[in-house]
DNA sequence: AAAATTAACTTGACATGTCAACTATACATG
DNA sequence: CATGTATAGTTGACATGTCAAGTTAATTTT
């Protein structure tokens, strides 16, 4: 039993993923403080600031967006907003809500981060892929999320 | 500029890896806790444990082939050695290093685990995915794990 | 319209991970 | 063999994530 020559392809492919789980993401995130002077985390947070088609959004939306606790969000919101990048106002409709938006500063720093990012990814990851081996993936990552999310969201539904 | 639609493969891609990466893990972490009383690292620790074809490793290399930081897995060890997960012995040929070792309450632990871990692992990940995506999908780590061990391994080797 | 629920966060305590010293032992070499 | 250097692991401080409990404001219910 346990013989390791002889597992199925379940484990093996859950082995698999899970060793670039924790060897790729957190060498991405050392890269981005090396270069940038920004955490991992606060690199993520910048660029979906960045993206934002809006100017702001709710705190919430922030955190679903990214797959993140609420509650992290906000412990992560009130440190960038303490160091500058980012700024946070609450909602004039709704005033439980508070609306995040990225600063100056902020724009600056992922502007300049971004493609050296980029670069990086496209280094550990892209570059060693093929197109084929990329497109499946995206495939396996959609299927995969779309589980997540219609069996196991973060916040719990109602169980009445 | 940024619109989402027309991402580049590259960056479609890896925030598709990435957004398995921090939703998956984190869940399945979750899961053991809740089935079996244990956190997902020592989990992971128990099972690399339990696997062993001999009785003990040295930390170094529990470490390594777990790909973490050294201290991270001392600290661990050493709160799963007060939680009597493991003991820790020093080894008798070099007196530096510490064999470490399941004990049989570990191993009751791992044993009862590991069956409902695999279960939700195929629930969530082997279940939603073809036989040709998971192939794919170990492919895919396993050229980035190559690539990682070559060029961005944890420990800096010596740069004379 | 008062009371009860729900929603959107905040907060604080605690667990865990990281990084930079530090200790102790082994190995190398003049 | 004495001294220097590399290796294995520890330690403590600090950053970050998680969980449970609180606030405050909006919504429902009655």
């Amino acid at each position: 039993m346990a013989q390791n020559g002889m597992k199925d392809l379940d484990s093996r492919a859950w082995r698999a993923f899970h060793k670039i789980g924790t060897s790729l993401l957190p060498h991405l995130s050392r890269q981005v403080t090396n270069h940038s002077g920004i955490t991992g985390a606060e690199y993520v947070v910048l660029v979906a600031l960045y993206e934002l088609p809006v100017d702001s959004v709710n705190l919430n939306r922030l955190a679903t967006g990214l797959g993140w606790e609420i509650s992290r969000m906000s412990h992560q919101i009130t440190r960038m907003e303490k160091s500058g990048l980012v700024k946070k106002g609450k909602n004039a409709q709704d005033s439980r809500c508070f609306d995040v938006s990225i600063t100056a500063k902020g724009r600056r720093i992922a502007e300049s981060s971004i493609p050296l990012q980029s670069q990086e990814i496209n280094h550990c990851f892209s570059n060693v892929l093929s197109k084929q081996q990329m497109e499946t993936l995206i495939e396996i990552s959609e299927l995969v999320s779309k589980h997540m999310k219609e069996n196991h969201p973060l916040k719990k539904k109602a169980e009445k």
